[in-house]
DNA sequence: GCCCATCGTCGAAGCGATTCGACGACCGAT
DNA sequence: ATCGGTCGTCGAATCGCTTCGACGATGGGC
């Protein structure tokens, strides 16, 4: 393995001049520059990474904290995961995989041996015991959803609230007079998870506003589970000719089940979805939604944390906008 | 943060002794290793990992390459990764996340900076681009799968092609006569990925010693493409009472389009999917199932790595066992 | 024509661990 | 009593890079 001093030494120039030509950290004469660039091709060289964290103090990895969680989907947790990577990968730094499992000791080891230099994390809950330990460890980090204390951190997500809004107000705007939330398994409630709780409070507050008779059923991830709320909602509710799904597990069950009822969507029954893009478009029908951005909320977590790793101030909120598709499952209310 | 220096001078001790202590490379006296112990204790030392790369030649982190394709059902994907780490985590071990996007210079830029000292690659294709630059990388290596040149590399997956044995045995020893196999999408199979034609493989020669009728239909992984598919099924082979499911994401779809063909499960046709545990539970009917044991083998690949790590031989290829659990989808042929 | 900045490069001092050889102390064998 | 061999510990070298201060050369202002 080639290494810093054989470089300068193969183009004719002191070591430090290397380094200087590699971080741009001073300027080098163009000629010097290309031929220590020359250099390095020729002799492959790659910085070692462990030396460089320890001169430089930096080690150019992020770790990335995902959920192991049940009710939560997974396609959406990977769609974050990979793109996170990626974004990172453009500003030059890798990725620590570290998951639930090891929880807060985790988080506190990989800071504490400066492995990272940075931490995301995901599916933050409303009470969170990772955010005081984030609070002390004073390294950059950005949760991809919002606790209930959220001052002083940076935090980012699909703004959920907005996105029940639209949903309402887009059913409400078709006519409809009564509609229903059929949303995430009873433990995300109950475990304080944000994104449950916003979804509520904007599907809740649209409703009032419109004057539109609402009711919130969280739903176990399963079939059944699916047809058996989708059964007992047309039954309590015979006047019901709206319906948002926030639980994508359930999606493709819920519409068999209204199937199977002998109901008709969007004729008899309109569905609006909060979930990925192509499980809206394979649904059938087509299904108007406000899709989940996993990539776009990725990119811009890790552009946040890029900021602050830069010393530059950032917003300690950022909400991505939410945006309603309308496809084949929306109609105009009975 | 506290350095070996600082444990050393509040215990009294040598630097060099603290990290004997750690290490446990040279025998302390227990009476200094307490004394040391709880120096580290109290002034919360934790090792600098950079350092401790640079110095040792041993970074502690292994990398897991996660393929982002499309035709793989990903929340196997997530329990491999998440297995992955919690064993690596066991051995005291990192896991640096890499996508297939950056390709095969990904894998050459962790190794050649030293960022980590060992590669689990998933999702390897039979004519494998990273195969030859695993070669001579010349770090530990394990693939989840199997490349068609396979000598001095290690591998491990599920039997495959025990698997769809496994399958056909059952539903031959049921009297059923002829028997379809549901497959992955065509790419998968382009791209000669090793677990889809091991299956077939194994399929084929099954239902071949079973003097069975056979056929194999690779599957797009939409609703839509599971329904024409039943019903081309059951329209082109009126006496089909079999069917093997290896795809994850039409499995419902294929059900479903069964029902409302107007066959039962399991008294018209019986099914068995090569799937998660869990999916196979959640089907209605309960669905008779060979498992994937993403757990198993994502812990047993982190142990042939770490065996590699410490010199130790291993061998080439590691196959883990199909097991067929028998639930409420299969029965006798009509 | 002189002085002071600025620019480009160099050399050396860390960064914080691991590891190897050396060296007393202590033990049992002779 | 002496010698050789372990055992436990120390000190110093080393890993490969970054960074800071220094220093000659160059150029612009007066």
């Amino acid at each position: 393995m080639a290494k810093i001093e054989d470089v300068a030494r193969h183009a004719g120039v002191a070591p430090s001049t290397v380094s200087y030509v590699l971080s741009g950290k001073r300027s080098i004469t163009e000629r010097t520059r290309q031929r220590v660039l020359r250099s390095i091709e020729e002799l492959g060289y790659q910085p070692h990474a462990g030396a460089r964290a320890l001169a430089s103090n930096r080690s150019n990895v992020v770790a990335l904290v995902v959920p192991l969680r049940t009710g939560i989907h997974v396609p959406v947790i990977m769609r974050f995961a990979t793109s996170v990577v990626t974004a990172a990968r453009e500003h030059d730094h890798d990725v620590l995989l570290l998951t639930q499992n090891e929880g807060v000791a985790g988080l506190r080891r990989v800071a504490g041996t400066s492995l990272v230099d940075a931490i995301i994390v995901m599916d933050v809950e409303l009470d969170d015991e990772r955010v005081p330990v984030l609070r002390d460890l004073r390294l950059p980090a950005v949760l991809i959803g919002f606790p209930a204390q959220a001052q002083d951190l940076t935090c980012i997500d699909l703004d959920f609230t907005a996105a029940a809004v639209a949903c309402v107000d887009h059913l409400a705007e078709l006519g409809h007079r009564r509609v229903a939330l059929i949303g995430s398994p009873p433990e995300v409630y109950e475990r304080g998870t944000g994104f449950a709780t916003r979804t509520t409070a904007g599907f809740t507050e649209a409703t009032g506003r419109h004057g539109i008779a609402a009711s919130v059923h969280p739903c176990e991830s399963t079939p059944a589970a699916a047809r058996e709320m989708v059964t007992r909602l047309l039954h309590e509710h015979p006047d019901l000719t709206g319906v948002v799904v926030h639980n994508e597990p359930v999606i493709a069950p819920v519409l068999a089940a209204i199937r199977e009822a002998g109901r008709t969507v969007p004729d008899d029954l309109s569905v609006v979805a909060i979930c990925p893009d192509d499980l809206a478009e394979h649904a059938m029908p087509a299904l108007t939604s406000v899709s989940i951005p996993a990539e776009e909320v990725g990119r811009e977590a890790v552009g946040l944390l890029m900021a602050k790793l830069g010393g530059q101030p950032v917003p300690d909120a950022t909400l991505i906008e939410a945006r309603l598709t309308p496809r084949d499952s929306t109609g105009a209310a009975r």
